[in-house]
DNA sequence: GTATGAAACTTTAGGCTTGAAATAAAAAAA
DNA sequence: TTTTTTTATTTCAAGCCTAAAGTTTCATAC
């Protein structure tokens, strides 16, 4: 499904977009950075920890190990620790699955829920603050451009 | 130059600027990861080694620990270790600074120089085919978003 | 010349990340 | 039932990353 035609010159699209990825990453990279250093200096925590707390927080219920990692888009053994040390902290436990001996739900504790419902405010105004400079129309025009990127990658698969 | 108003409830914005970053992590993540996969299993190396070698591409005279450093964005800690690894491959050396005994210049090799030549080749048409859905008018429009980001932060500081 | 402070770099401790190996339990097959 | 395979999770080794502490060298002040 790729437009490009492998006989053809290169064509000067490709550095073109070579230069829009490296100026995303740029841009991305800076805003998750400032939001990495305002969880560690404001609250203590890190964003592998945010986005953990993020997961268990939509799922009251809890989740288990490997789902948590299914979600989180990591490897299973990445979700162990974060988890461990979320524990360690009172913030999260492990419950143990009716009837499967092998498999754990991680779910946050009360505690963890108040300081989860604290990050994400927190951090929902950082986000705003960091993309001020966008309005109603830019945002629909940007995840219009997501889009394509995305529709066009499950071509690729 | 924030356009909210503090006293203002929050803004239907400030959600819509919440899940727009959230999709843009996503798809860069998506992209970075794709990029680090392929770097692993076809050439056998990582994304913050080709960084480094990008960065002494870019210098044939070299670059010092420090100037790659900021160059990067990252720590000094960090690059000391990437550099020992590349070096340890025969990929980069360090040469000592005439008249300055503490710094020394990071420097590609001409192994390194012909490693990062292949990399760089395959790096462009993998972000050419990952990005193959947006045209000209696309990525225009795409770089005027990254730029208001950009400025708007720089009002920030 | 000596002392003080700054600069360049490395080392260290601790967390994040992966892929691969290890463990334990469940499910399926024999 | 016993064996085999699959599934859920943890452990491990190695690299990446940072902040902070440590080392060596340079520059400046006295």
């Amino acid at each position: 499904m790729s437009q490009t035609n492998p006989n053809a010159p290169a064509a000067p699209l490709s550095k073109d977009r070579l230069r829009l990825w490296l100026r995303l990453l740029k841009v991305t990279s800076h805003v998750e950075a400032d939001l990495r250093r305002r969880l560690r200096a404001e609250h203590a925590t890190t964003l592998p920890r945010f986005d953990v707390m993020a997961a268990l927080a939509r799922h009251p219920k809890g989740l288990r190990m490997s789902e948590l990692s299914d979600f989180l888009r990591v490897s299973n053994g990445n979700v162990t620790g974060i988890v461990d040390r979320l524990t360690e902290e009172g913030l999260a436990l492990r419950v143990a699955v009716e009837g499967d001996r092998r498999a754990q739900l991680a779910r946050l504790t009360p505690a963890g829920e108040a300081a989860f419902a604290e990050l994400a405010a927190a951090h929902e105004a950082w986000v705003n603050d960091l993309l001020a400079a966008l309005d109603g129309p830019m945002i629909e025009q940007a995840f219009d451009l997501l889009t394509r990127i995305e529709s066009h990658e499950k071509d690729r698969i």
